[in-house]
DNA sequence: CTGTTAGCGCGTTCAT
DNA sequence: ATGAACGCGCTAACAG
């Protein structure tokens, strides 16, 4: 492999000081057009390339970004979290920023060492190394007080928090809105008609089902009418969220009790739902209508006439994410926003009740 | 923002030099037990995170490995680049190694500096920064022997070349076998008794057709036999690989033909061929089989009756590029390879003719 | 055992 | 217009 060739290399073959070369290299009207002609060339023939490592280095800057994310490696194939990794991804390009990855540690053993095993405990640690400005950081669970008080105070980077559904003082933050896109999902249905909503939630005691039955108990009471818990469903705790025998037994549940249609977790969830209430016999989405957030997937647009989605745009999310980045390294203060929800245009695979 | 304390804060806190202080951390035995136990606590009173970006500067690495791509960032959501992208994080990961991100500039304006504009024009310049040890690259064509020769000459960062069809002295290659899996696909095919076999391929001019139409000539050659130009459909220019109407077009002419079995480029393409033959009444296997290359997505398992799959493992594919990587830091010597493709073990979604 | 010095590659002074 | 010197944070070599 090819030694690189510094400002050093290059400043001794044209006979001048580094400092020269800097300049010459950066336009610094202060150089004689000669000389920098001279260098310009010397540098194009040598293909000398300035070390941004060292560059960056000296400025206190990384140009970086990082990605944390406590989620394991299919968000790089997955339909909801790869949209807005690609929002992010364009932003930072646009603004010659790299992304950088970090993912925590939470599913590797440890080794016994007592630092190493304090990183894995928190792993958002990890985001002061040194190698990046600030991060956008994919918690699985909303970020604890006591880590949010930390990096208050200690973090030399800023952070921005997405995906979580608490508002945490002091940070930059990008929230999924939970709530806010069931509350836009059953004002949808129930100008639809709807009025008894069936949900598949996910793996119990997490955020997710939190936030949804806050949502649905709001919405009824708002509208005097009561929320029938027997209506929400959740998988059992290690099942996957989309797994068949558990769907269909929540499903045959809610049609029995005069549900008219399922809200699902993720498009995933709501095709299989499809899938197996048409199994059943059922039409769908006249017998059952069925709903989701988020983006179809390109391989889900063949379920389009059946399944409905409350939409937002993914990858303006990501790009959100990246500006609040840049604000924070502004200095910026804080604000917390969430993803915008909208509902159907078309209304075909939703029926009228 | 909190600034960050340095080694020198820590040393001056501690009343040592910043020499010690580095020993201290750093586990050297030359340290006394006394003085690294005091230095441990101040460090972790004052929350000192060594700079990883100075320790790296220092010894000449920087410990990330670059992902080039020339696609756009869907490759992010993208079912079967995405694993690819998984498999190298994950290897990355546990090798404590970030994985940054570079994408290429042909899809952005030039703002008409010569400079700019050159490294636009290659993109791969871009990786030359000094950010990373050495990068992977996911071209969206074969690479250029002038720019092999470039990068074998000057190139101060081993590149891993990954989807490359042909192969290139000098680098290692995880090449994708086009022309490998369209032979495995073949056999398979004949062992089910099919003897007319058709194919959908890429847009024009591209290598996944020439690649797939060397692998048909041979094969059909091989075996005494002649395939017919007529049988492999080319969308044409500009379309989309999954359009709707050529698809339907390409199937019906295939089908007058008498041809048994259609070959997908991709799992999307062949999911809508599934969806359009049905459509035209015909059944899927038993009047005409789909089969298809890769993993298939979370989302098209739903197909898995009748999509059938030349299979290989991506996430295997992404480790091997990073092995590739290190090995090429260690000054190894290039060895180019394929992703291995296997024929599927369950038979049900091919006909047997 | 610990302090001192030098230097990684670069940009930015301050001189000349 | 250019050279010389310094420093970013850290480690390694050399002293003591």
């Amino acid at each position: 492999m090819k030694k690189r060739t510094t400002i050093v290399d290059l400043a001794r073959e044209a006979g001048v000081t580094p400092g020269t070369i800097s300049r010459a290299l950066s336009n610094d009207p202060r150089v004689k057009q000669e000389t920098r002609e001279k260098i310009v060339l010397l540098a194009q023939k040598l293909h000398y390339q300035p070390n941004l490592s060292a560059r960056l280095f000296k400025k206190g800057r990384t140009r970086n970004v990082g990605f944390y994310s406590e989620l394991p490696t299919w968000v790089f194939y997955n339909n909801y979290f790869g949209r807005l990794i690609s929002g992010v991804a364009q932003a930072a390009h646009e603004d010659d920023v790299k992304l950088v990855f970090y993912f925590s540690n939470i599913f590797l053993p440890s080794d016994g060492d007592v630092v190493k095993a304090k990183r894995e405990l928190t792993g958002l640690d990890a985001l002061m190394d040194g190698r990046i400005d600030g991060a956008i950081v994919l918690k699985d669970e909303d970020i604890t007080e006591e880590e949010a008080e930390f990096f208050r105070a200690k973090s030399p980077v800023p952070l921005v928090l997405i995906n979580n559904t608490l508002e945490t003082q002091g940070f930059f933050q990008l929230t999924s809105g939970i709530y806010d896109r069931n509350l836009v999902a059953l004002e949808y249905l129930f100008s639809r008609g709807h009025k008894k909503i069936g949900a598949i939630g996910l793996s119990a005691g997490g955020v997710y089902n939190r936030c949804s039955l806050e949502a649905f108990d709001t919405f009824y009471k708002k509208n005097g009418m009561v929320f029938n818990l027997e209506w929400f469903k959740v998988p059992p705790v290690g099942h996957d969220v989309s797994n068949s025998d558990d769907l269909a037994k929540s499903l045959l549940d809610l049609k029995k009790q005069g549900v008219t249609v399922v809200i699902c977790a993720d498009d995933l969830q709501g095709i299989f739902a499809i899938e197996i209430l048409k199994k059943m016999g059922l039409r769908v989405p006249q017998d059952m209508s069925v709903l989701s957030f988020g983006q179809l997937a390109r391989e889900s647009s063949l379920q389009a006439p059946t399944l409905s989605m409350i939409e937002t745009d993914l990858e303006a999310g990501g790009r959100k994410a990246y500006e609040f980045f840049k604000a924070a390294l502004e200095g910026e203060k804080p604000v917390a926003q969430s993803l915008v929800w909208k509902a159907p245009t078309d209304h075909s695979s939703v029926a009228k009740v």
